[in-house]
DNA sequence: GAGATAACCTAGAGGCCCTAGGCAGGAGGG
DNA sequence: CCCTCCTGCCTAGGGCCTCTAGGTTATCTC
């Protein structure tokens, strides 16, 4: 018999397109077993369990999504920089829907997701450094923008902008626009 | 044999609690029945199936919060709108974090969560009119300010803010603020 | 070629969703 | 007061999913 040779990474692989076309809470193990032709029991020598599965899923959605983000950011600064930085992580989530969700999920800070996971707020932060922001609120313009970036997208994702003439791509351009705007003139306390 | 006299309204409120304590993805037809001490084909009489159980739970999640919110703005205007609807959106994330993402799936607004979800929208548009705003930057406002506070609570709730001595609650107010700051002077064209 | 190991298998328990069909308690009519 | 009907709840059962236990086979190493 012909082994599928099945290894973690192909695995995760795989999860990976699976949940872009069924969507995260869609991805099992017997859906995964599947694509890999093979049976559910034998995946569970490589992940511990589907809460495990999702984690590794993370992990690589993180560490994904921060690379195009550091791509984008290369040798911008300013405004410039905002909208790759928006548009890098406004397209990841367009063209990996199931991976984006999974990158929402809560991190450990131990596990090798927390990694990434810091890794992506370090790139959130290096925008600011073309805005001259000093503590405490260069944090909470960090938070800031990531809430209003996730918060788009996220809507965008549920649906929630297509009972309306006004096309969404239009939107996102002056919200950067706005983002600019107000991390530029951050409110005194 | 005492009837355990199971109506719909029961049965949703029980959900809400439920979805509240385990989380709406953990929120069973299974689960429900035993909480109603009934077995769960029991609760199919009631609701067609597990969608539909949701999709009543996000009417109730809707309405609720557009009750809250328009409460919150009753007799206010600008920023003390602004910052009165904010905290009754963030409020009730926090205290029904289960309710609060059953009104974030997506809705079809031929059904009756539909209605819920429109009232909810003119709401949001009813604090721009005290900073005049034309289409479409109405539109592009209302937008933005919606990402930003869902942005913001969903990763407070997902924890993306605990690993920072900022406390959750101070950024929130300079993003109140920020946002009151940038629908003031929304960037022209 | 003989382990040793890694990868895969079957069997099975338990949980959830949902359908089909049956039984009992309460309401209304005769 | 009794009969009937309807509603609410039941049991039985199929299908899918998760996960464990333990057995088998391919491949690697010596």
């Amino acid at each position: 018999m012909v082994r599928a040779k099945v290894t973690i990474e192909r695995l995760v692989n795989a999860a990976a397109e699976l949940t872009d076309e069924v969507g995260f809470d869609q991805l099992t193990v017997s859906a995964l077993a599947r694509r890999l032709d093979v049976r559910d029991a034998s995946l569970y020598s490589h992940v511990r369990n589907v809460q495990d599965l999702r984690m590794r899923l993370a992990a690589l959605a993180l560490t994904e999504l921060a690379d195009r983000v550091a791509e984008a950011l290369a040798g911008r600064a300013g405004k410039d920089a905002l909208v790759a930085f928006g548009n890098a992580y406004r397209d990841y989530a367009k063209a990996h829907p199931g991976r984006y969700a999974a990158a929402q999920i809560e991190i450990d800070p131990e596990s090798p997701a927390g990694s990434a996971a810091r890794r992506h707020a370090e790139l959130t932060r290096a925008i600011l450094r073309g805005y001259a922001l000093a503590e405490p609120a260069q944090t909470d313009a960090v938070r800031f923008l990531h809430s209003t970036l996730h918060g788009y997208v996220s809507l965008e994702r549920a649906g929630g902008f297509r009972h309306h003439p006004r096309t969404a791509d239009d939107s996102w351009r002056r919200s950067l626009d706005a983002l600019d705007a107000v991390l530029t003139t951050w409110p005194p306390d």
